[in-house]
DNA sequence: GTGTTAAGGCAAACATGACTGCTTTAGAAT
DNA sequence: ATTCTAAAGCAGTCATGTTTGCCTTAACAC
């Protein structure tokens, strides 16, 4: 029985895996656009071989490369008020912006997406953790804004001058989440009061 | 005198170039994510030599012609009133980001941009109109939002959405239009009032 | 340890994109 | 009409990415 698990995901294969994103990033932080898998390969000392049939394309590696390093960036705070929670998540998500890997990650993100109009995973799994986090506020007794919101006015903002390379001046996170803040409170859709 | 002007735009040249450009934009809206030069140059009828000597890369020519079908779309408008201007501009913004085209120039000129940081040119023209749409509204004695806060509160959520492929349910646009109106004219950066 | 077998490496074949020198075409100026 | 020449076309060369069959390595199970 116990179908002898048909995957392999230890030592070797994990290894492989990481020295391949790891050379990915590496070479789009160093301005190669193009981004050849050859090139890669050799940068992370693997058969271009192994590439080929574990991803097929540059674009999957790419957005498998992006995804999981963007994973690791910007957790959820937890500080105890709502207002502390979005700001410290705004200012976070300001600093992940300004860091190399980030700068070059999310344009290669939005140019490996395929014509498939597939919501990037990457930005789903952002929204569940704000999710949360509001619940969380809610529960705490607060009126939040609803996660809509700060993906709108303060998410879409920080993005679009990252994906547009216009510098983000110090502050800009912070200060976007103070008005988010400032102007919902009128409009409780979750929390105690809420009523539609 | 008067230097035989030493280019030549006319006829046959412009031909080429606006058939090039219709190309790749085929292509891309057809799932061509690569764009290879030499199916560029087949489908626009036109020799892949003539493509690599006026563009030399695919990422020029993907920028050229990205920032130049853009800029084609979504006039400013002129209403008579600021709300009006603005929500139809809004309006137009996000009619523009549900054409195939648009969305698929859109990440194609966010791709395409090198490592070399600069603010897309596209945008920049956009906000020279803004500022254009707001000069005159205030020279009317409207009070009006500063230019940023439509770039962040309108245009970023829409072309985060347009980027990130989530669908923009219709009348999106307008609703950020008013947000923005609604809550600026306590904040008068210019206007009749205004100093500097 | 031993056996099994994903996953990686290797090398050769294959396909396709990129570049170069030269010729031809057709705007623009006279 | 004639001339001049930027820009396009053509063909051949070169370089590089992609694919494939076969062999080797090293996780995992026992």
């Amino acid at each position: 029985m116990t179908e002898p698990s048909r995957t392999r995901p230890g030592g070797r294969s994990a290894r492989v895996r990481e020295a391949v994103h790891a050379a990915v990033i590496e070479l789009l932080v160093s301005g190669e656009t193009e981004a050849a898998i050859p090139r890669i390969a050799e940068r992370a000392g693997v058969n271009p071989t192994s590439i080929y049939r574990r991803w097929g394309t540059a674009a999957n590696l790419i957005l498998d490369a992006a995804v999981s390093r963007l994973r690791a960036t910007t957790p959820v705070p937890d500080t105890g008020s709502l207002r502390g929670d979005v700001e410290a998540w705004a200012t976070g998500v300001e600093r992940s912006l300004n860091a190399p890997d980030t700068q070059v990650l999310l344009p290669a993100l939005v140019a490996a997406q395929g014509t498939d109009a597939s919501p990037a995973e990457h930005l789903l799994v952002r929204l569940a953790d704000l999710e949360q986090m509001l619940t969380v506020a809610a529960e705490r007794g607060e009126s939040t804004p609803p996660v809509e919101d700060l993906l709108d006015h303060v998410l879409a903002p920080l993005y679009l001058r990252a994906l547009l390379r216009i510098p983000i001046e110090p502050g800009f996170g912070a200060r976007l989440a103070a008005r988010v803040l400032r102007e919902c409170p009128a409009d409780p859709d979750r929390g105690v009061v809420r009523g539609d």
